[in-house]
DNA sequence: GTGAAAGCGCTAACAC
DNA sequence: GTGTTAGCGCTTTCAC
């Protein structure tokens, strides 16, 4: 080397500092300069190498093959990913978008190397990607399934999704609701939308209200269930849908009814995304907090990774309520 | 190994495929089997060190040191990054958010291996940032940054700024406005901010009206500069937005000062993001095609990657328009 | 306090 | 068609 020393200082230069300080002041002095002289970079890819970690974690997601997008839609991926970047970055790692996470074979990319961790999220979990988690060897952890469904294997975020319909339930009560319906996709839905779905009930009957099948809408591909609910006149005076999306389709769908919202019916979402304000009225919906649930989902999964005895956590975070425009007391 | 073949073998298995057939199919499938039977992984780290490169592309911003949120505001980063990631998906590249690059010292991590690429976007770039890049060693493609700002050394991709606005003023005069305003940010406007100003002038001038000071709205630190000038009562009956962030705080402050959106005064936006419809009326706005833009600097950094010799190309793509509520003919 | 040497897993060049 | 070898740039013993 220039400095006339070895390459074993360079990489004192850089890692060793407080571990054992086994150079003299005068030589680190006159490497450092020596190496900003020659305008020396560090090579990660061979630290990394090395070191056989990569300070990246992957986003697997499990519903199918196509990588969601930042923007369109309810922005929900672009929530997470905010809290994941956010949550990684507070700890040095960076996050990376993988074409082989995302779309072709996202087990090629598993336990390549590529990735010291990763995260995967599940709007709606398939059994291939079930299988393929079995398989994982990579440290992991799951936001919105929880970790009881692998046995406890992984780490787990998720909603408190029985407290966040309950305030839902409660809110619609208060207005002086009695006939809620409940909204949902119908066939492959998701498990937590099923969830969502029995803590429905529940809280329905909490508040001495039966809930039976009529009051259980299935929204239906291209919204032929939710147009021939909304066809027939509505039975019920306010919905809970499973989500914001499933929401503002039935706001929509009522208004080409010639339905109003708030006065005929009043309409609750899930999530609280910013896409409650793209439509009108804006809607009132159950907040998710969906950029909390991806920082801290980075944060157990970092934790994991550097310490390798931590135990598996399942952290479940309460929902809020925002309300705004889509709701109001049933008429007289 | 297990099949009793090399390490050389294993090389041909994922990689040399239709380069040279220098292996049996005998050997091949036995080591296939062998490798799929002692789950054999492609170690990426070690391959990536080999060959120095990562596949993997690296997001710089010159707005300063803070990562931009993907769901806040405007949305803006948002759509760029999905534009970027689909572009660099489709090429079999990765995209890597990395805090070295977002927030520390992105020097650090420019050409230190870890990516074969930057993509490089400003919405106001500091002198400090310039002189980074020229430092960079990187292939590195600028959005929003015309490439001559650097000589051509690195290929660019805009908007027409200078149609765009365009666009706005004909949409205005069509609609009967003879007095319309520019807003924007005033001190530290950035670079394509004073793009647009000059060209609101010329479009103006190309319509028969001419622009005078009094014209240039400059926002000012929490909107002091908007209220003054409103709180004076407008004197215009439009106002063209920088962007849909400034236009939509006008619309707010318009509104706070009891003037109507659009029937006292038009008010225009840059970009035509999601945002718009978060305003009501929702914003009219200037479609600068954000996605695409991502998408094709992806394209354009990759070809370079691919090919060294791929000479420096500057890309613009035109503006659209997107009419909504905030615009309508001014009172007679 | 400093230097020498080995080796991470892969690939490319070359010998057989 | 197959095996041998060297070496990417770093870190980590271990000897001096």
């Amino acid at each position: 080397m220039r400095a006339g020393v070895t390459p074993t200082v360079v990489s004192h230069v850089l890692h060793n500092k407080a571990n054992t300080v086994r150079v003299s002041e005068a030589t680190a002095a006159r490497v450092r300069a020596a190496a900003k002289d020659m305008g020396y970079r560090l090579n990660v890819l061979a630290r990394n190498f090395r070191g056989r970690q990569t300070f990246m974690i992957g986003v697997l997601h499990g519903a199918g093959f196509v990588r969601p997008s930042l923007t369109r839609g309810s922005l929900y991926f672009g929530l997470l990913m905010d809290g994941i970047v956010d949550g990684a970055f507070q700890r040095g790692y960076s996050v990376t978008l993988c074409p082989k996470l995302m779309g072709d074979q996202p087990e090629d990319a598993i336990s390549d190397g590529r990735f010291d961790g990763l995260l995967w999220y599940s709007t709606s979990p398939k059994e291939e990607n079930r299988q393929m988690l079995q398989r994982c060897a990579d440290p992991l952890v799951l936001i919105h399934t929880p970790s009881e469904e692998f046995g406890g294997r992984f780490s787990s975020v998720t909603c408190d999704n029985r407290q966040g319909i309950g305030l839902a339930v409660q809110h619609l009560v208060d207005l002086g609701h009695r006939k809620i319906a409940f909204l949902s996709q119908g066939t492959c839905s998701t498990a937590e939308s099923r969830v969502r779905l029995t803590a429905f009930q529940e809280e329905m009957e909490r508040h001495g209200l039966t809930t039976e099948g009529g009051d259980f809408i299935e929204c239906g591909h291209d919204n032929t269930g939710l147009n021939a609910y909304l066809g027939a006149g509505p039975r019920h005076t306010a919905i809970i849908g499973t989500s914001d999306e499933q929401a503002v389709s039935a706001i929509r769908a009522a208004q080409e009814h010639g339905i109003s919202v708030p006065e005929d019916i009043s309409i609750v979402g899930f999530d609280s995304t910013p896409y409650c304000l793209t439509v009108k009225p804006n809607l009132t919906s159950v907040a998710q907090p969906l950029y909390d649930m991806g920082r801290i989902a980075a944060g157990l999964l970092i934790d994991e990774l550097a310490d390798s005895s931590t135990p598996t956590r399942a952290v479940v975070l309460p929902c809020g309520f925002e309300r705004r425009d889509s709701t109001a007391s049933p008429r007289p």
